[in-house]
DNA sequence: TATGAATGAGTTTTCATTCAT
DNA sequence: CATGAATGAAAACTCATTCAT
């Protein structure tokens, strides 16, 4: 994998993290791909095999940075409520920081056995992190509660990716609001008196 | 829209939503949906304008039937734990009983504003639903904590989506983690002991 | 088959003859065929699923048109030289008349299992035409004595194509000359005082 | 051409020689060719300046060598029949020694006058050193005495070519089956009884 | 209304060839 | 001489949409 310090690589994987992120794989065209690398059409192909195996080199980078950048913020945090609110953290402020980059998920290319493979795999590796948090914390039910919880986080992501108002603090408040939800559940945010 | 009730129109809809919802938006063909619905190619746009137009309508007429048998579902029912188990069980059953539709989501068309627009309205009306439930149990805060239940009840139902092990029981008894694990808190689940 | 007198369906048999017989199958291009039948590339492949489906129909066509006239020829002759007369003259003067489509079956598409299946049939049972002629005749090793008949037509006719000053009445002369030398042999050809 | 000793150029010819006669001229790659040869891409292009000279120089290398081998196989020999027998056997057994280049002549690009005037010449020549013989032996029409022999071997080195039994023996009975035909004609072959 | 034959714009991918090193 | 990364022209094929019947 030398190639993956090859700048024109590394520019094609860029170039296609902003096509496909923000138009989605059907709508992304190799071409513009390519023009957007400053490079020649024919040169991708140099590179990756073919649009779906470009579009999983994408994803698969993209989603290796957001695990690795994850293990390192929750090696340096101790207690279970500090590390779900690193988690809540890294979640919200990952795609804040990647509001551009909406699409990359949400139009994958269809019927891509790899793809859905990889993406599964992703999602077991996320989750297995937050599980290991939570079986530290001495959870029952730990898969569970870690699929909730990164559900939670990943609603509330599409405020960031869909309202263009939205703020670097707001993305804070709501970190912690989440955190705060699944710890102490909803009872806490509920006013007895009524 | 009288065209609503016309046995034509539903023969379209109802093609259309097998196709797209197993091989989503990219790779259903219309001339598929014309010979699904057993009709003529042509006949397919006498009713609806385009391919996007037709999956707008598959996709609205999905959605309001979810908010409209959750609205049933809830009126039976009062104390909050209740509702918000409603909720669960009628967003976990409802894909349950789809799994073979699940590209309809998440395959659908790039960079149309309007199924953009109406995915948004839909969710702030299934969250308005949920928020109506919170606020009469006298919540603060209720649009977050309504996004974050729906999230949570979004994330477990991927695994129904894409487990061909998993059963009815299995969703019941995933239903109730949620309410109750959203009504107490992670806290409630984790061992003091440890 | 009723597709045989559709008129599109012709039209693009015979723009296919005309272009892969003058060059070859890799050089015509799909839209050329359809520009010299005068419809658009798209309704090509409503009549033939693909190019390599194409040129199988022009061959199919070209040969079995072959081999209906020569049986209907062969019909009308009595005695073996007639016969055989009959062969060479059929040999020579169909590719006469089809000077300009030389191409046709020397540049074939490579690796088309298909179509090599096709041409073997073919040189069977243009090949069986004159062995039964040869049987009737009495002849030993017949099939032997029947692909060497054809090796013969074969190459003179390759003259025929490929010499422009070639008229019909040389075409005559060839085709009684191998006739005789085939029945004769070329000891009654050889002056034996020399 | 100092570089017809190069072992470069040599290496080359021959990966060109086995590729293009099993994979044909369309379906074989300057790169395989290359690789074949155990040389670089461009490195082909100091030898030949594109793919139809390569072509070009792997069949004339294969033409001349067919002519010379029989000039030296004819040399040796006296008697008419005895020749015409030397050039069956050298006609099918050129072949059978080399049933894996098929494509070599059948797959030929389409439309390249050089190669055409090429093809022409070498038939030329072959039926040339035919006609010689033919000509000792005091024959009339020698040309097309000359053409009608080269076709019988060629119909009859397709068995050689296409049929995988094909074994040297048969090769061998073939090549005087032709020769006693050509000599004798039909009429020793054809049982006067009948 | 209903049909389905016809259209043609649009995209991926290949591969011979070049040329800076 | 040798290399191989880069180029970009070229072509098959698809499929949403139209429209004459």
């Amino acid at each position: 994998m030398s190639s993956v310090s090859n700048p024109k690589h590394t520019a094609i994987l860029d170039a296609a993290y902003a096509l496909f992120g923000s138009g989605g794989f059907y709508e992304t065209k190799m071409s513009e791909v390519a023009e957007k690398a400053g490079i020649a059409k024919g040169t991708v192909y140099l590179y990756f095999k073919s649009k779906e195996d470009l579009f999983m080199a994408v994803t698969r980078r993209d989603c290796e940075g957001f695990l690795q950048q994850l293990e390192v913020k929750l090696g340096a945090e101790n207690s279970l409520p500090g590390k779900l609110s690193v988690i809540a953290k890294h979640h919200l402020f990952y795609y804040y920081e990647r509001k551009q980059h909406t699409k990359l998920f949400f139009r994958a290319p269809n019927n891509n056995p790899e793809l859905v493979a990889y993406m599964a795999l992703f999602m077991e590796q996320y989750m297995q992190a937050v599980v290991k948090v939570l079986v530290e914390g001495g959870a029952v039910e730990p898969e569970l509660m870690a699929k909730s919880y990164i559900g939670m986080l990943d609603r509330l992501k599409m405020d960031i990716l869909f309202d263009p108002q939205f703020a670097e603090a707001d993305a804070h408040k709501r970190a912690q609001f989440v955190a705060d939800l699944f710890i102490g559940g909803a009872i806490g945010n509920i006013n007895p008196a009524e």
